[in-house]
DNA sequence: AAAAAAG
């Protein structure tokens, strides 16, 4: 899990160079091709000889507390679970794991932090270990809405496939088109996991085939509704087999009338599975509203922040010339963060989220593309420097902190114009939120401007204190149950 | 309305 993001693409084992499959170059149906009709259920019952048994994984029962252990998992697979010190299902695993391991199509209603990428992984992995591997092509697709995203899913995925032989391959778009093009096409890849960019574009050249994928997973599908993902989703899923010969997970964080039309249309016969409603926002989260004028909002960040240094501080904006605005500003003022947007060049949001990640620096600013999904252990504050348009945002933001059971709180800054999505987003989480006006410390005027050092150098901001003093990474993961892979 | 994603 804590491997540098820069190995994924090249984390693939080289294997003497294969000619691709004799796929049509386009991948489009041939008339005349017999294709191997495919049981979208994976045989019950399988006797591998493998070097693990189940029971080595067996933790102890508790009840009312389901176990991976409980399931039909392949051993290898289990044993990657084992790694990752996942042992007791979150609600969304109980109940979705055995309607995938059963080979159904599923819609699952859950925000990040659930443990739904353990879900797909997991069915993922153990039907590709169940399935006779054919061919060179890659036997599983999972797409999402960002790169991070994307990048976070291989992750979880490299380390659960640990011990089964399988690989995974991150495609997105920004970074490495040589290196993702090269793993693709030498064959060895399994598993790919992609933004739907980067994997329309290595469609369209033919350098990968889609039609052995019996498996494909959609992950954050009303967040690919907003952003007009729709149509490139489509022209992918038009790659793969058919329906009735594949098996489709959709996830979203919402169940709209237009994500049950695309479910419709792309799943067989659902079984549709909800995390608990109330865990809209965990309980973990405390939830501050602070009333400022738009002048106030700048100090009263700048005191927060330098009262709690030493903690992990994720400040959200909503645009990406507001957030670049802030991030200058908190540097002219001699705070270390990081900038986070879709402006920033790849490799830099790659190395920026790794350095917020390991505690290099602890402050990060950023818009909604950091919103969703990114789990970082140890955030002790989510700032919403402005509020969201949309209520399903704040909750994401806010779910950065709080995290894996551990205490968060959530600080959001309504000023004149913010003050008017507040109830919105009160009727969404289904709260009242606490509004107060900032404590006299937290108006205390910041420091004096200093002209603006660049952020660049390395990726170190300017340091405010010797980085000898703090390193602890906060938040061990939390045992029992509350993993989110 | 803004953000995200292909180069």
């Amino acid at each position: 899990m804590e491997r540098p993001a820069e190995d994924l693409s090249t984390m693939e084992v080289p294997v003497a160079p294969v000619v691709r499959d004799n796929q049509p170059a386009e991948g489009q149906e041939r008339p005349g091709r017999k294709r191997k009709r495919r049981d979208p259920r994976p045989p019950a019952a399988v006797e591998v000889e493998s070097a693990w048994t189940i029971d080595q994984f067996a933790v102890e029962p508790i009840a009312g507390q389901t176990r991976f252990h409980d399931f039909d998992i392949p051993p290898e697979v289990m044993h990657g679970i084992a790694d990752l010190d996942f042992r007791y299902c979150t609600p969304i695993q109980e109940k979705s794991l055995p309607e995938v391991l059963a080979g159904h199509d599923l819609i699952g209603k859950a925000n990040t932090g659930t443990g739904k990428s353990a879900v797909f992984l997991v069915a993922i992995l153990a039907r590709l270990m169940r399935d006779d591997r054919e061919g060179k092509r890659p036997r599983a697709l999972v797409i999402a809405p960002t790169r991070e995203l994307v990048l976070q899913i291989a992750r979880d995925g490299v380390a659960l496939a640990k011990y089964t032989g399988l690989r995974v391959t991150a495609v997105f778009g920004g970074t490495d088109y040589q290196a993702q093009m090269n793993d693709l096409t030498r064959g060895t890849t399994d598993i790919v996991v992609a933004t739907p960019g980067r994997l329309l574009d290595f469609l369209g050249k033919g350098i990968l085939s889609l039609d052995g994928c019996g498996i494909m997973v959609i992950d954050e599908a009303d967040r690919m509704l907003d952003m007009g993902f729709i149509p490139d989703v489509r022209r992918i899923i038009g790659r793969l087999p058919k329906k009735e010969e594949r098996q489709t997970l959709l996830f979203s964080a919402t169940l709209s009338e237009d994500v049950k039309h695309l479910a419709s249309q792309w799943c067989v016969h659902p079984r549709t599975v909800e995390a608990e409603v109330e865990q809209v926002v965990v309980a973990t989260v405390k939830q501050i509203v602070y009333l400022v004028t738009a002048d106030e909002k700048y100090t009263v960040l700048y005191n927060l922040i330098a009262r709690h240094r030493d903690e992990r501080i994720i400040v959200f904006t909503n645009m990406k010339n507001e957030a670049k605005r802030l991030s200058d500003r908190l540097q002219r003022n001699g705070v270390e963060c990081l900038l986070l947007s879709g402006e920033v060049p790849q490799v830099k949001r790659t190395s920026r989220l790794e350095s917020f990640r390991t505690g290099r620096t602890n402050v990060l600013v950023a818009t909604d593309v950091a919103g969703r999904g990114i789990h970082i252990e140890g955030i002790t504050y989510a700032v919403n420097y402005t509020l969201p348009y949309e209520p399903e945002d704040y909750v994401h933001r806010i779910g950065r902190t709080g995290r894996a059971g551990a205490v968060g709180t959530a600080v959001s800054f309504a000023c004149e114009e913010g003050a008017f999505y507040l109830p919105a987003i009160e009727e969404y989480i289904g709260r009242k939120l606490e509004c107060v006006m900032p404590d006299e410390w937290l108006l205390q005027p910041p420091p004096k401007g200093a002209p603006a050092p660049r952020q660049e150098r390395g990726e170190q901001a300017p340091r405010r204190q010797s980085s000898g003093r703090r390193k602890r990474r906060p938040g061990q993961r939390g045992g029992s149950s509350g993993n989110s892979a």
